[in-house]
DNA sequence: GTCGGAGTTGATATG
DNA sequence: ACATATCAACTCCGA
């Protein structure tokens, strides 16, 4: 056949949704300009329609990856190519594309999330028995987590100080600009690509990708990199504020968000953490009196470091059970509570106001989440934050496997952060940065009309001012479900029995718990929130010392 | 093994 | 507006 004339160099996109700083697309387009006659390019990103259905993921984030797709193809196009979306699971898709493409070389970044090398290592598997050469590269984080965790001799460092201290001599690697334009030559012919019927490979229509568009709320942050890197520009633009940012200055719940929200497009790879790196050190080098870790602009970055490295040396890190770094907490179920904290129906108006914002709009600030989080978990709910978790993972554009559960364990005491004592106030902590409301006002219309004096505390008015203000609690607004004022101290006291029965489990009596250190390994009921026996929780517990 | 200091971002009262 | 002490007390790390 005459097709096979022609071999084809393959990117496999999945995260890293952008053309620059893009080492493992880099690669198949120096390689196919060095010999534009023997290679054709087709970068691809592989569709499962059967993840629509039971994904967890919102309608926001299917548009936004439909919006990063539509950027994409048009950011390749540019440099003589296209995207390439191929519709099935990358284990069925990759021997067909192998067999019809006449594929040589298959490159993609490498990802350090459970599904993701389960994935991966199954489609190497598949490459190889097919004597196609596989490349991967590791892009997505400034540092790679395998070579920190190597050079903490074999253990992920658990303290984000730590973690500056070893990832400070580590090399950084270079940032690459977007490729050259490709041969034309490289592209499959007019006649060719009818011949296979190209229009299979159609990035998806919001239709197609959106299955419930009822959801979907204002559009306030597109997808893609050309969005990604022009909300980066813009947030570098006023480099005074760069250089003296400190995260815990800035407001949860101003209008108009007071941090980058770059977060999502970091998420999706369609802004290098890399080249954001860069570019922030270029300009604090211009001021020397500049704010630090973990507080600055790059020690925000570096917290995505800090996750992603001890992520990669857990496949748990998502679940209580079975986790090295996760004290084992008595979480309790309670359906009404936890649905009131997830659709924003918990009676205190500043958390209501964030969960609802996270609904309609797909990102909340840093410290709002610590607010709701805490509220969730040993603040007022005493509910897992494993449920918690997969609210954020749905909800978020930026949703992060590492992220979202390395800040959920912070924020329920249950890793790397300790001092369960600390505790949000539902009431107090929203009013440090807008005491008028303004943000609750926006987010729970119906208690616009409460003063300032009690929009945090609607409680507090008489039945006849709630008239007034034209919400009356328990019709037009919630009860509150739980009083902070009693609950939050009962549960640092039940805090502080889970740490002792760690700390027991940890130190001493270790016998009974090597009995079941097996059946702890096979442990995979993923909806457990901590309703175990002494026993399993010893096991897990003991594990974490090694 | 023990001790003291540090730890991204608490709330409250007091100066 | 800002700084400090108190509340009651955690883990991790390095000396």
């Amino acid at each position: 056949m005459e097709a096979k004339t022609k071999a084809t160099l393959i990117h496999w996109f999945r995260k890293g949704l952008r053309v620059h700083d893009n080492p493992a697309l880099m690669q198949i387009f120096t390689t196919a300009q060095a010999a534009p006659k023997k290679f054709y390019v087709r970068p691809i990103f592989i569709l499962d329609p059967g993840i629509l259905d039971w994904m967890q993921v919102g309608a926001n984030r299917w548009r936004f990856l439909q919006q990063t797709l539509d950027d994409l193809d048009k950011q390749l196009r540019q440099l003589n190519s296209r995207l390439y979306v191929v519709r099935g699971k990358p284990i069925e898709v990759f021997p067909r594309l192998f067999k019809s493409w006449n594929v040589e070389l298959l490159t993609f970044e490498s990802d350090i999330e459970p599904y993701a090398q389960t994935r991966d290592a199954a489609v190497q598997k598949i490459a190889k028995a097919a004597g196609i050469k596989v490349e991967t590269h590791c892009s997505h984080t400034i540092y790679n987590p395998e070579l920190v965790i190597a050079k903490n001799l074999g253990k992920a460092p658990i303290t984000y100080q730590k973690f500056l201290a070893l990832v400070e001599k580590l090399k950084l690697a270079k940032v690459l600009d977007k490729p050259e334009k490709l041969d034309a030559l490289t592209q499959p012919s007019r006649d060719e690509l009818e011949q296979e019927n190209d229009k299979v490979y159609d990035c998806p229509s919001q239709e197609q990708l959106v299955k419930k568009p009822n959801e979907l709320g204002p559009n306030i942050f597109p997808g893609g990199e050309t969005e990604g890197l022009r909300r980066m520009e813009d947030s570098l633009n006023d480099e005074l504020w760069v250089a003296r940012f400190e995260k815990p200055n800035t407001a949860p719940n101003s209008l108009e968000p007071s941090t980058t929200v770059l977060s999502p497009y970091l998420k999706f790879g369609c802004l290098s953490s890399r080249l954001f790196y860069q570019r922030l050190k270029e300009i604090l080098a211009k001021h020397p009196k500049h704010s630090q870790p973990p507080v600055s602009l790059v020690g925000q970055v570096l917290w995505r470091e800090f996750y992603y490295t001890v992520a990669a040396a857990e496949p748990n890190f998502d679940r209580m059970l079975g986790n090295v770094y996760c004290l084992q907490i008595p979480w309790q179920e309670h359906p009404e509570h936890l649905e009131a904290w997830t659709y924003g129906r918990t009676g205190y108006p500043f958390i209501d106001a964030i969960m609802r914002q996270l609904r309609q709009e797909g990102w909340i600030h840093h410290l709002a989440r610590h607010a709701v989080a805490c509220f969730l978990t040993r603040g007022d709910l005493w509910i897992s934050w494993e449920e918690g978790q997969r609210v954020f993972e749905q909800l978020l554009l930026d949703q992060d496997w590492a992220l979202n559960a390395g800040n959920w364990m912070w924020l329920s005491a249950s890793a790397f952060f300790h001092q369960y004592f600390r505790v949000y106030s539902p009431v107090a902590f929203g009013k440090k940065t807008d005491p008028q409301g303004n943000y609750i006002r926006k987010y729970c219309p119906e208690l616009a009309n409460y003063p300032n004096k009690q929009i945090y505390e609607p409680w507090l008015a008489t039945l006849q001012a709630q008239r007034e203000y034209g919400c009356v609690l328990g019709e037009d607004y919630p009860h509150r479900i739980v009083k902070h004022e009693l609950v939050h101290k009962e549960n640092i006291k039940k805090m502080s029995e889970a740490y002792k029965i760690n700390r027991e489990v940890r130190t001493g009596k270790q016998e009974d718990s090597m009995l079941n250190d097996d059946n702890d390994e096979l442990e995979d009921d993923r909806s457990a929130t901590g309703k175990r026996k002494g026993n399993k929780a010893a096991g897990a517990a003991k594990r974490r010392r090694k």
